[in-house]
DNA sequence: AAACATATGTTGATTAATCAATAAGTATAT
DNA sequence: ATATACTTATTGATTAATCAACATATGTTT
């Protein structure tokens, strides 16, 4: 694994935070490349030696998000579904200004889309239809009712800003999840 | 005025940083500069491109301060006793930290004098012997005074974690400056 | 359409920081 | 006295970021 130089790390996280801040502010479509140069600090062409543009920028930190909940999904994966998706609520809680804001913003349904995939990939190794209570159902059938459920209460937990707290988002999701699967 | 490159002022700012936390958790002779290094996330030979050692950086440290308050006063000379002390004041509040560590340090004394000599050249300035109420009394004893009873009562201030706020602080110091001078 | 202002994306020379290594000093243990 | 571990300070080659400038694209105004 090679070391990655501090600057290129720095440089990265600068710029990450400085387009998350940006994004409580105004929309993705009003911020500038110089406004995000400007609020990381570092120099306009700075951004375009890591990054494509502004969506790409945004892309990334999404991917960044989805595969750190991949490796915790890999970690986990010998554990009961409330135990697992304790791991996995906690990561949310953690995380949540973004969430929220990825939620929140004009382009959610983008955002919106890549958790379900990442969710959808996830459940479709979790799941076994050939035995048990699932048995006759279509695979594809349960994974996309399973992985639509777990993402519209999830979403649904960010945009009431936190009814209550992730351990007990991480009880009701697990015990339905056992449930079903 | 020429402009200082921004990696510059980041790596100076990261480094003075650091040491403040680090000296909120540990006496300065037990902070090595590779402490100071990974807390800043620089490279050690960083740190030597713009400081002598860990004590030369705490000097600048210091001195910056000083140059800040000189400025405050150069800003504030036109004004009563009271409104100039306010903005010296908060100044103290904003540095709170800063301020109430280095006078609990171990290197105190330093700071101290730093600090006084700072008075006693800014109340020189601005005392005059030869007319009003205090005509006849040696300028060097007035300014000694002045200057001692100022600083004693700042850092009782720090020490007692700040007893009440700022502004009093400076009601309290602008009227017994108003009396004396 | 032309003019203007602003933003994006790129380029080349320069600068500051990085990394790994080295040497020397200091403290501690054997 | 010697060995070991840690710290300080420095060095040289390399890398990433900076800066200023430029070209182009986009949006707005007259």
């Amino acid at each position: 694994m090679t070391k990655v130089d501090r600057r290129v790390l720095k440089s990265r996280e600068a710029i990450k935070k400085a387009l998350i801040a940006l994004m409580t502010e105004k929309h993705l479509d009003d911020i500038t490349i110089q406004d995000i140069s400007d609020r990381a600090n570092v120099n306009r062409g700075t951004i375009y030696l890591h990054y494509l543009d502004k969506y790409d920028l945004l892309d990334k930190l999404i991917e960044e998000h989805m595969n750190r909940l991949r490796e915790l999904c890999e970690a986990s994966c010998r554990l009961e579904w409330t135990e697992a998706t304790l791991v996995f609520c906690e990561y949310f809680d953690q995380h949540y200004s973004f969430f929220s804001l990825m939620l929140a913003s004009k382009g959610a349904p983008y955002f919106r889309n890549r958790f379900l995939d990442f969710l959808i990939d996830e459940f479709r190794c979790e799941l076994d239809v050939t035995r048990g209570k699932n048995q006759g159902i279509k695979e594809d059938v349960l994974v996309r009712f399973t992985a639509s459920a777990y993402a519209g209460v999830v979403e649904w937990w960010f945009m009431n800003e936190k009814p209550f707290s992730y351990r007990e988002l991480a009880e009701q999701l697990g015990a339905l999840l056992e449930r079903n699967l």
